[in-house]
DNA sequence: GCAAAATTCGAACGACCGTTCGAAATACAA
DNA sequence: TTGTATTTCGAACGGTCGTTCGAATTTTGC
């Protein structure tokens, strides 16, 4: 992930170390947050973790809010850019949505804090850096419903009401994932993605038990 | 909801319009802490919203946190009690699981501030009544798993981990629906829970579309 | 080695928090 | 009406919080 850090403090100049540290920072700072909570976590603490000064911590961070937006924005922004990576790749829907599932699942074992906080706290952030994380994550569930459009036919389907809803269960699998996946106890990601395609493709009752 | 008020404080006796005022105090406090999060909520507010002082709030409550554990609580006893009657109410896996979906996205809709903290606010209790609340978890998953066993199939079914899997993303459906379910946007909860059924059994995949 | 810029610190400020407690007020039973 | 238990209040306490700011320290460019 990482990518380009984004100092807001300092105007004219950085060193490289620093745009170093305040990665280093945001991560342990994601780590805190996800496990306590974005309120209960003070800027003291994450200071004293890390052997920065309180102070010091607003040379990284304009505020508080300021550093929780950066975790959520860069987190999604990261996912986002993988992920139109495995769309773009080719291959059938089913192929493409296999892809993306296993995707999803897979950028959040690597990055399960992260990915906590953008579930959990993304009410804790107001205004302009609200609406920011909004765009990208309004981008991911396009690029998503695309493809699960695709898989059930654009022709055939029955109405954008369906769509959607079939979109958000796929999503509700996705994000419920963090509460309880371990890999030691369920296994790679790539397995309960293969899973879940074969869910959304195939149901998951034998054919001879159906009712209909 | 409702049922019995459990007024931890006054020893003796209290009065029925107490036990009502408590039962009020704590939807309101829930439509609150639904809105801003458990830690960025303070007595101050909600006692003022609804003319109690901040004082008067521990006649009610022990603590902060034995308000958040009773929402919590009652308002997963009720949902159990509610779905416990409607899995032993007969017929066929297949009905027995549309009447839970059902039965938990209609309870939803009627309490969404308390089914809100319920998922976002777990992990703000602690110790005993981190372990209570836990309790009353595990006997609804118990309640949906078993239907959804029986649905998959208890002989040929693909394994424990399959099992637990696929009730795994019936839950994260489920419980993610608080972020994007309107009724005026999506139609009544039956409706939703016959899409969600028809997608666990076939499949959202047209038969003619599917790869294999 | 020197000045300028970047980085770090520590102290302090004002605000808000959950909780306690004894007194005041209210309602009830006699 | 009197006495008792229930309910409500208001003030205060000790703590913690995010943020600011000027000084001290370190690094960099020359």
């Amino acid at each position: 992930m990482a990518a380009t850090s984004v100092l807001t403090r300092p105007r004219k100049q950085c060193r490289d170390a620093t745009l170093q540290k305040a990665d280093s920072l945001l991560a342990a700072a994601a780590a805190v947050i996800a496990e306590k909570g974005f309120e209960a976590t003070a800027l003291r603490d994450l200071g004293r973790r890390f052997e920065v000064s309180l102070g010091g911590m607003y040379y990284y961070f304009a505020s508080k809010d300021d550093l929780l937006f950066q975790i959520q924005h860069r987190t999604f922004t990261a996912l986002l850019a993988e992920q139109e990576r495995a769309a773009e790749a080719g291959g059938t829907a089913e192929a493409r949505l296999l892809r993306l599932l296993s995707g999803h699942l897979g950028f959040f074992a690597r990055h399960p804090n992260e990915m906590k906080i953008c579930t959990f706290e993304l009410e804790s952030l107001e205004g302009e850096l609200y609406d920011r994380v909004l765009v990208v994550r309004r981008r991911y569930f396009r690029l998503v419903a695309d493809v699960i459009a695709d898989l059930m036919g654009r022709r055939e389907r029955k109405g954008r009401s369906h769509d959607r809803h079939v979109t958000l269960f796929v999503f509700g699998m996705l994000n419920w994932a963090f509460m309880w996946y371990q890999s030691a106890k369920d296994g790679p990601v790539e397995a309960v993605a293969a899973e879940m395609l074969n869910l959304i493709v195939h149901g998951a009752v034998p054919r001879k038990r159906r009712a209909s």
